[in-house]
DNA sequence: GATACTAATGACACCGAGTGCCGAATGGAA
DNA sequence: TTCCATTCGGCACTCGGTGTCATTAGTATC
């Protein structure tokens, strides 16, 4: 629904009348206008307005108004499912989760505030905050999947899944404390959060 | 919004014309129409029927048709932040916040399932996994407020906010558990998920 | 018992998100 | 030019949620 990386198939050569426009600008345009205005006080109408497009039409780009922040998530996931599959072998599979997860979340110098940007919505929006919810679900599934064939068992069980929300919950942490400093640094933040977690439930560590 | 604990709190002795109905019984019966016809094929005007009351009289009781399934939660935690202070000091963090847990989540035998159809309600409607991230942030303030003060950082800061999110990750893993299983016992899943806890984030143990 | 006050009710109108339907517009292919 | 595929956008409708306000049902006062 939101995935297909741009840019032609090149299969077949295109039947019928083209798109008047793309997700990508459609999700450009409507983050421009919630920082202008918010995300409550921005309606379809308005985005649809600014885009040139009919308000029916919006929906054919999105399926809801709190899809938009998200843009083309899937090709995320699809890139992070690549990835832990191509880890060495050799890690274990907290390494590798760990390795990929920060991996997941690094970006482009100069995509950061615009990243910045769309998480501070995620995360502060509720009706965002809520929605995300069902986007996390795939990014946990993804995990899952690669937990599950690692440690030989079936994906929706409980070490799988317990093990995806666990790194969900851990990133979620680490993403809260980059938005409330502006300088700074999501892997960083990131990594120690991970470091916590070796530590706060390591049996021999026995306190306070 | 969904708190105080029914009975009359025997302080002034009620002015003004008499509330026909309740939260407890509207949620009831919205409960039964959820199970009965689904979620989504409910409505407002359906629940305010049954319960003998308008359609804006449903508003003054509830802010939103999703919080329905919750019932009384702000009740529910304050309890949990009860229990959790009433703790003996010689536990340590994790094993307070795993008592506390484990007890958040024990009912009375006759009431599992009802608590069993409301759950797999939250869990597996799609609007309701959504909007349910909106009570699980409550939740996870109760955690964080004890371990920032346990360990002396502030709540706000990354360690109690991954902790807090670590413990409701792990919660909800089981709970998807226990869902999956009609005979299951939620207290020795939550156990056991806990106890996977630690031995996948033990640096000792290295493998697989 | 009449009156004043308080609080809950419910009707009405309104908004915005999202959907089904269908004819019109726009492109490539034959 | 004709045919066909695909997108567009208008219209009407449903549903959740809110603001307003007169009405109803109680309690306290005189």
């Amino acid at each position: 629904m939101t995935s297909a990386s741009s840019g032609p198939p090149a299969g077949p050569p295109r039947l019928g009348r083209q798109p008047s426009t793309s997700q990508a600008e459609l999700s450009h345009i409507a983050l421009q206008l919630f920082i202008e205005h918010g995300f409550d006080a921005t309606t379809i109408d308005d985005i649809a307005a600014r885009a040139g497009i009919g308000r029916r039409t919006f929906f054919r780009y999105f399926p809801s108004k709190n899809d938009l922040p998200w843009g083309d998530f899937d090709s995320l996931l699809d890139r992070m499912r690549d990835h832990l599959h191509s880890l060495p072998a050799g890690l274990s599979l907290v390494e590798a989760l760990r390795a990929a997860v920060i991996e997941f979340n690094r970006f482009p110098q100069e995509e950061v505030p615009y990243h910045r940007q769309r998480m501070d919505l995620l995360l502060n929006v509720p009706t965002l905050v809520a929605h995300s919810t069902l986007r996390y679900a795939s990014w946990r599934q993804v995990v899952a999947e690669y937990a599950g064939q690692r440690l030989g068992v079936p994906e929706d069980s409980l070490q799988p899944q317990a093990i995806a929300w666990t790194y969900l919950a851990v990133s979620l942490a680490a993403y809260e404390q980059w938005l409330k400093n502006d300088d700074a640094d999501l892997i960083a933040l990131l990594d120690s959060a991970f470091e916590l977690l070796d530590t706060t439930f390591d049996p021999r560590h026995d306190g306070p």
